[in-house]
DNA sequence: GCCCCGAATGCTAACGTTCACATCACCGAA
DNA sequence: TTCGGTGATGTGAACGTTAGCATTCGGGGC
């Protein structure tokens, strides 16, 4: 009944099933190796003392953590939650856990996250809502770590492998789409000019344009927010408004689509609105809201197996892509396509 | 020019600094105690050599992982990325990393997280959106793991410290502002009940309600998205309408803002609707969306704050609240009240 | 009956850090 | 000059695990 109050180590199990503790160890690495007698008397110790693996004792020896950095912005305004819960799951099915890291505004250029990622010791690293204020944290981490990058496209420039969607393929849908309908001048509403996505999105919208000499213009940058799609559109309002507005994601397009009413212009016959990311509320939206929908999920998990591959040193299967398509999905708030 | 891929350790800056590893060490933990010149020298060597701590040895030597177990809904529903956030942010700056752990629907009970929190090693846990699922883990976990749940008052039974904003209070103040504009009629649009907020909502609203003699029902429940506000507010166009329809977060409330417009319903002439949460989009929606705000960031710092007395074994500073009040967010689409 | 082989298991050392104690240098008081 | 004392630094051991090698055991071929 000896109740010390400290965790049960190897030893202990060994002791209480009259075997080492290298068997011990043997049962939970490789157990084909261990007689089936052995192994199940092993097994039974453990579960009766309830022992779990000293991960920081497993980490010092093998010099390898098991476990995932994930660096992600923290503004809370970025919607893929979906992401970095496929991540921690599919982390989970392979062994690993997944650290989180957050780099807000107010930590400046994330330096000092940068450092703190690195004592982390995680065996690599996942960064998830890129900006430009995490690229010196991650290329300082790069150095060091095995590093994924997910949906930013231009930190492929460091050598940091990147998974992401096709935000200009994405922008350029919506485009023709609009174009389809019949609409002759768009506005983008733009996104905060230091996010990759928002950068895509803008390129994407204006290379469309210039394609389907469509009369087009790029207001902003706004910051993600309803409000900023908002106060946007007001001052469109002001100045002449195009025949649609493409928002540069759904919470823009929830601001421009206020705006819109508030000002007793109709959605879609006056103007037509678009949005990006397909995020919950979005289909609910009077009118419901036409949007890109993005594999958030699969995302995740395409970002992790690359980490993984990265990590065990193998190659990828081939044929693994490394872009994802987004997907439109047209609702009411845009006009019908003219199928003539 | 040693390029030895393995990290440096505290030996390499010893010998860089002609020291013994045990002045390192001192430096790193107790820098008063050093002379300052040493001490300067080290610190010289430390970053010459890029020098970080290895965490896992550190873990291993002093049994404490300063890592904390951060177990949430994988749902990708549920809002408060803002609590998460929160907590990071404030572990980081007292030396902590938090352990993401996700139990997603497909986790069944929960059990096998309980199991890798549990292995994880975490100093301590932080439960974030419970609901009835998680509890099997979580009160395994709390057997030998310091846990702080946020928002899930019920898990006070088990002896789990908890901290939460008063979710009843909150729908309370949602009828009785009902009341105020006049609304004699109200149903609830419940949320899940195996979450804890959801089931506290109601139970705020049925209070309310009869304190405040009104017609009151509950239709559900719901699932947190849209479209079970939607599907519910329809069948209430079938079956009869109330005056208003108080939603279990905003996300449903959306729903029942599209439902109602659908049916050329006024909000809120002909019928009120509220949610809760004040999510982002709340304040742009087509009306404005009445709603309960929520101080979810303010929420992670107070169940860290906890959750570090907890594991340093230190009195929280009296005063300290466990429960923080909602505030209701009024907006246009409820009536305003009569000031008669 | 001897030897060799493979299967199963045990022992020793090491990962990088911190703790407890030992040592050393130096200063001021007797 | 010697001694106790303090401030600064060094040494040995240990945390719990895994890698590498050593040992034991039983059985089959000569």
């Amino acid at each position: 009944m000896d109740v010390s109050s400290r965790r049960p180590s190897m030893a202990d199990v060994a002791a209480r099933s009259g075997v080492s503790y290298q068997t011990v160890s043997r049962v939970l690495n490789e157990p084909d190796i261990v007689k089936p007698a052995t192994r199940s008397r092993v097994r039974e110790a453990i579960s009766e003392l309830g022992y779990t693996r000293n991960r920081a004792a497993r980490a010092l020896k093998t010099t390898r953590s098991s476990l995932i950095g994930m660096l992600t912005d923290g503004s809370a305004l970025f919607g893929p939650t979906e992401t970095t819960t496929a991540i921690e799951s599919a982390a989970r099915r392979a062994g690993y856990s997944v650290l989180l890291t957050t780099v807000g505004a107010e930590d400046g250029a994330g330096r000092e996250v940068g450092g703190e990622l690195l004592g982390s010791g995680a065996d690599g690293i996942l960064v998830v809502a890129a900006h430009e204020g995490m690229v010196p944290a991650v290329s300082t981490a790069a150095r060091s770590t095995p590093v994924v990058a997910v949906a930013a496209r231009s930190l492929q420039m460091q050598g940091i492998e990147v998974v992401g969607v096709d935000q200009r393929l994405g922008a350029r849908q919506v485009i023709e789409h609009l174009a389809r309908t019949g609409v002759r001048s768009v506005v983008h509403a733009a996104g905060p000019q230091d996010w990759f996505d928002a950068r895509s999105r803008q390129e994407g919208f204006e290379e469309a344009i210039a394609l389907h000499g469509l009369d087009g213009a790029v207001v902003g940058p706004g910051d993600w927010t309803p409000r900023s799609g908002y106060e946007l559109t007001n001052a469109l309002v002001r100045d002449g408004l195009p025949e649609a507005i493409f928002a540069a994601n759904d919470m823009m397009a929830i601001g421009v689509l206020h705006a819109l009413h508030e000002h007793r212009i109709r959605v879609p016959e006056d103007c037509a609105v678009v949005g990006f990311d397909n995020t919950l509320g979005a289909e609910f939206q009077v009118p419901s809201l036409t949007t890109v929908a993005q594999p958030f999920a699969e995302l995740g998990r395409l970002a992790l197996e690359r980490l993984l591959h990265l990590l065990e040193g193998t190659e990828l299967p081939p044929g693994t892509p490394s872009t994802l398509p987004p997907r439109l999905v047209v609702r009411r708030s845009t006009r019908p396509e003219r199928t003539h």
